[in-house]
DNA sequence: TACATATCTGAATATTTATTCAGATTGGAC
DNA sequence: GTCCAATCTGAATAAATATTCAGATATGTA
C-alpha cells in the first residue's frame, strides 16, 4: 500500500545525499531513520531509476573506441589518443604523448621495465616523459639488441638510457645487434657477459614497452641495418607473417611463424614476452593496422596505446 | 600539457566506478594508480562535470513543493501527498495515509508521543498505521482534553488509546473537556489526579502530533461541544485570530492571540508545544490554508504533512 | 491454524572511501 | 640561480558506508 510513500522517501534521501551532499548519518538524524536504512534506500534509489548517473566524456576522449578495443581483443586497457590527421608523423606525436602520460602515471616503485628498440613510437614516448616523477623504477632493461648503423644507433641506446635516467633506474643495455648475421654469430654475441646479464633480466621484467611493426620495415629499422633481404621477407610473407614485436614475426592470428630468422634475433622471445605481467604496445598508423590487429588477436599485449584513426580501423572489420 | 590525458583518465575511472561498479581498490590495481588518487579523480569527475547525477522524482511525489515549503517556512521536513481531487474528504484520506507512513517509519524506540484530539486528520492517520511496528514508544500522551458530547466522544479517547496500542506504549489520557465552561471550572478539572499526571508529561513529549484548525470549527469539533459561541468567535476574529492548534488561537503571523479563552482550555499551551523537539502538523484543505500558513509562519510545527493542492496554495502567495 | 520461508529492521561490525600527513616537486618572485 | 608558497603524491589513518547478524514480523502453504 505504501509504495508511493516509500518512493517519496527514497527520492528525498537521494536529494539530501546527492544534491545537498549530506552524510548518511546526518540524514539519519534529520529524518529519524537509521543509517543502515538510509544506505539501503540509496541503493534502492539506483535500482528504481530514481537516481541516474551520467558520464559525459570530454571532447578528445574516446571511451567507446577504448571499450570496443578492450572487449573485442580482451585487453586489460586501451588508450585512444586524439589526433588531427591520419598521417604517420602526426599519429606518432599523439600516441607518443599519450604513452608518456600513461607511463608517468602508472609506473610503480621498484618495477623492472623492459623496452624494445628501433621503435619510433617509443622514442616519442620517452621524449614526452617528464624528468623524474616520484616513482623510481628498479631498472630499465633493453629487450632487443640495439647495435646497428652508427647513424641511427644512438636512438636505440638512448631509448634505454634516457628512460633509466628519467626513472632513476639502472639501465641494462643489450650491446648486440638486433639481428645477427647468422645463428652462429648470435651464439657468439649471446656468450658475452653483458649480453647474458641483460638477458637474464628478461624474466624479471614487470612492464614491457614495445612497438608493433608491420612486415615492411620502418624507415628507421631499415636504416639501422637490422633487417632482412627481400628473399627473407618473401619467405616470411609466404609463411603468413604480417608483423612483428621485437623482431619476432607472427601471422594474421598473432601466432609466431618461427623459422630460421628466429635463430638470429637477439632479444626477448614471444614466450618470454607473454610471461611479462604488463605488456604495453604503442603503435598506430594505416601501414600497421593489420599487424596491430594480429598482435591483439594473439594476445601479445595487455595494454594498447593508439590513435583514434587506427582504433576505428581496428574495430571496422567485424569480429572474427 | 596533459589536461586531455587527465580528463581521459578521469572519465575512465568514473566509468569503472559508476558504470561497472568496481571498488576503488580494484580500479587502483587495474590501472596501477593508488586508491587515494582514484578517490581524488572521482571527486574531480564531479567537479569537471564529467559525472552528473540526475534525480527523477516518481509520479505522485512532489519534491519541488516540499522544498518550497521547507525553504519558505523553515520547516525541518515537509511531506506533500498525492491527491486526486481538492475535496476535504479526499484530502483527509491522502494526508492521513501519508502521516501514518511518516509516523511508522520515523518513530523511534522510547519516544513520548503527544497527540491532540478532535482532529479528523489525526484520526485518519491513526487508522492508517499498521499494528505494531518494531519501534515501541514509551507512552502516548493526550495533549488536549477529550471529553465532550458522548456521540463523538469515542473519537477523542480512541485516538490516544489506539495509537498507544499500535506502538505498545502506555496511554496517558486527559480525562477532561477540551474547553471548560469557565476558568474556575478548568481549575477544578486540572486539580484531578489523572489530569495532573497527564499534564506533567507534557514537557517530556518528544513528538507531538497535531492538527491545525481554522477559526471556523470543524464539524467534529462543533459536534463535540468543545467550542465557542458566535460572540466568542467574533471576539477572536476581532483580535486577529485565524486558526488554532490544540485550541490555542494565533493570528496571521502565527502569534498567540491569548485572551480569556486560554483560561478555559485544558491542554498544551503554545509555549509548551514550542518546547517539544518534533512537532508534526497534519492538515490540508482550502478551508484551512490561511490557518496553516499562519501556523507555519509562527514556526509552530517542525514537520508539515499536507496534500498537493494545499501545498500549492501555501506557496502561491508571495513570501511575506 | 500452524508452520516454514521470505523480509524487514537496527546495532554491531566489516568494508570502503576520504583525508591527514610528511616528503617531494613545481613554478614563480626576486 | 635560490628561495618560498603552492601543489602533488602514497601510506597511514580517520571517516563514512555497506553488510552481517540476530530478532521479529509478514507471507504463503498445507
Amino acid at each position: 500500500m505504501s509504495r508511493i510513500y516509500e518512493l517519496r522517501l527514497i527520492t528525498r534521501v537521494a536529494q539530501l545525499y546527492h544534491v545537498d551532499g549530506m552524510k548518511q548519518a546526518e540524514i539519519s538524524a534529520l529524518l529519524h531513520i537509521s543509517q543502515a536504512t538510509i544506505s539501503r534506500l540509496l541503493k534502492r534509489a539506483e535500482q528504481e531509476g530514481i537516481v541516474r548517473i551520467t558520464i559525459t566524456p570530454p571532447r578528445g576522449t574516446f571511451p567507446d573506441l577504448e571499450a570496443g578495443l578492450r572487449e573485442r581483443f580482451a585487453l586489460t586497457e586501451a588508450i585512444v589518443a586524439e589526433c588531427y590527421e591520419d598521417r604517420e608523423e602526426t599519429i606518432l606525436g599523439a600516441i607518443g604523448d599519450a604513452a608518456g602520460h600513461y607511463f608517468e602515471t602508472t609506473v610503480s616503485d621498484g618495477e623492472v621495465i623492459g623496452i624494445s628498440s628501433w621503435s619510433a613510437s617509443l622514442l616519442r614516448m620517452v621524449d614526452a616523459i617528464h624528468p623524474l616523477k616520484r616513482a623510481r623504477a628498479e631498472r630499465v632493461v633493453q629487450i632487443l639488441g640495439g647495435i646497428g648503423n652508427p647513424a641511427v644507433q644512438s636512438h636505440a641506446t638512448q631509448l634505454t638510457t634516457r628512460l633509466a635516467t628519467l626513472t632513476s633506474a639502472e639501465p641494462m643495455l643489450l650491446p648486440a645487434q638486433g639481428v645477427a648475421g647468422s645463428a652462429a654469430a648470435r651464439l657468439v654475441m649471446v656468450g658475452d657477459g653483458y649480453v647474458r646479464a641483460t638477458m637474464n633480466q628478461f624474466r624479471r621484467v614487470t612492464m614491457a614497452l614495445i612497438g608493433i611493426g608491420a612486415l615492411q620495415p620502418s624507415v628507421m629499422l631499415a636504416n639501422s641495418g637490422n633487417t632482412f633481404d627481400s628473399e627473407e621477407l618473401h619467405d616470411l610473407e609466404a609463411r603468413g607473417a604480417v608483423g612483428d614485436v621485437c623482431l619476432r614475426f607472427f601471422d594474421e592470428k598473432g601466432e609466431a611463424v618461427g623459422g630460421p630468422l628466429d635463430e638470429r634475433v637477439i632479444g626477448m622471445t614471444i614466450d618470454e614476452l607473454r610471461a611479462v605481467p604488463r605488456v604495453v604496445g604503442v603503435a598506430g598508423g594505416e601501414r600497421k593496422v593489420r599487424a596491430i590487429r594480429a598482435a591483439l588477436l594473439g594476445r601479445l599485449v595487455d595494454v594498447l596505446i593508439t590513435d583514434k584513426f587506427t582504433a576505428e580501423k581496428l574495430l571496422a572489420q567485424p569480429a572474427p
